[in-house]
DNA sequence: CTGCAACCTCAAGCTAACTTGAGGTCAAGC
DNA sequence: GCTTGACCTCAAGTTAGCTTGAGGTTGCAG
C-alpha cells in the first residue's frame, strides 16, 4: 500500500497560488464542504494535488452562474476515495453544458415576451407575459422581492 | 393650474396591492431613490398613479437580471416632471432588450468555450478559455472570489 | 370624537460569498 | 535553536435586497 508521502499533498498557500483564489476563500470552501483537507500534526491543512482541479471547477462553475450549494451537488457526484480522472470531469462538464442551455432558452423566451410588451408599451401587470410566475429567471443571485415573487 | 387633488395620489398600501410588492419593499425602493413620494401633513407617503407602472418596471427589470442600481439608471432616463407616456416606456424597454441580447451572446460564447474544455476534460487554469478574465459573466448577483476574479 | 387599520421611523436580522483583523501557533532556513 | 513567514481559529464586517419588530402616529368610518 502506497503511503501518502510529503510530496503528494500541498499546503493551503500553494493551493491558493495555483488557483488564484484567496487563502480565506479556500478555507471558506472547506467550511462549506466543497473541498476537504487532511491535517498535519500541527493542525495545518494539507490538500491533494487534485484539489487544484477541484477548485478550478468551482471557479468555472461560478462563472456559469451556479451557486456554491449547486456546485457542491455537482462535486458530490465525483467518485469517493480515488482522485477523479478526465472522464469524471467530462461527465460533470456535460451536465453543466445542459445548465447553460437552459439559461439560454429561458433568456430567449424572456426576450420574446419582452418583444410583445414593447409592442404595446404597456408594462401592465395584468397583461404582461413577463409576469408569468412559473417561468422564473434562473438569474443567480438577485433575489427579487422575496415574499411576493417567490410564492 | 390643475391642483393635485386627493384622487391623483395613492397611499403606499394601495401601491403595494396594485403591484404585488410588499410595503416594506416599496419603502426600500424609495430609500434607494427608485421611486419618489410626496408626504401628507401627517408625514404619510402619497404616490402618483403612474408609479404603479414604475414599480412594475422595477419588477420586470429584476427578472431580466438587472440590479437595483442599474434599474435606477434606466429609470433616470424617464422625463422629469411629467408622467411618463407609452413612448417613454418603449424606449426604455428597447434598451433592456439590448441587455438581454448581450447576456445571450455571452452565454453562447461561454458554452462554446466549455465545449472546447469538455473535449480535453482538462479544466486547466492555464489553458481553459473559460478563464479569460475580460469576458466576465454578467451573472447578476453571485460575486465570486472577489479579489481574484474581479481584478 | 373615538377606535383601529394603516401608516411612520429606526434598528436589527437574513442569505451569499467572502474578507479582515486579532491573537496565537507551526515549520523551515540559517 | 531561533526567527519569520505561513498557518491556525474565531468573530465581525461587507454588499444586495429585503423582512421583521418595536414603539409610536394618522386618518377615515361610524
Amino acid at each position: 500500500m502506497p503511503a501518502i508521502t510529503k510530496d503528494d499533498v500541498i499546503p493551503i498557500g500553494t493551493l491558493a497560488a495555483r488557483t488564484g483564489v484567496a487563502v480565506s476563500a479556500i478555507r471558506f470552501y472547506e467550511d462549506k464542504g466543497l473541498i476537504h483537507a487532511v491535517r498535519t500534526g500541527g493542525n495545518q491543512r494539507r490538500f491533494l494535488r487534485s484539489d487544484i482541479r477541484r477548485v478550478s471547477f468551482i471557479l468555472i462553475a461560478q462563472r456559469l452562474g451556479l451557486a456554491l450549494a449547486e456546485i457542491e451537488e455537482q462535486l458530490a457526484t465525483l467518485p469517493e476515495g480515488r482522485t477523479p480522472n478526465v472522464r469524471d470531469w467530462q461527465k460533470i462538464s456535460h451536465s453543466m453544458r445542459a445548465a447553460i442551455d437552459d439559461k439560454i432558452k429561458l433568456l430567449t423566451r424572456t426576450r420574446a415576451k419582452l418583444d410583445e410588451c414593447i409592442g404595446c408599451g404597456c408594462l401592465s401587470l395584468q397583461k404582461c407575459q413577463l409576469y408569468n410566475r412559473d417561468d422564473k429567471m434562473g438569474a443567480a443571485g438577485a433575489t427579487g422581492p422575496r415574499l411576493v415573487l417567490d410564492t
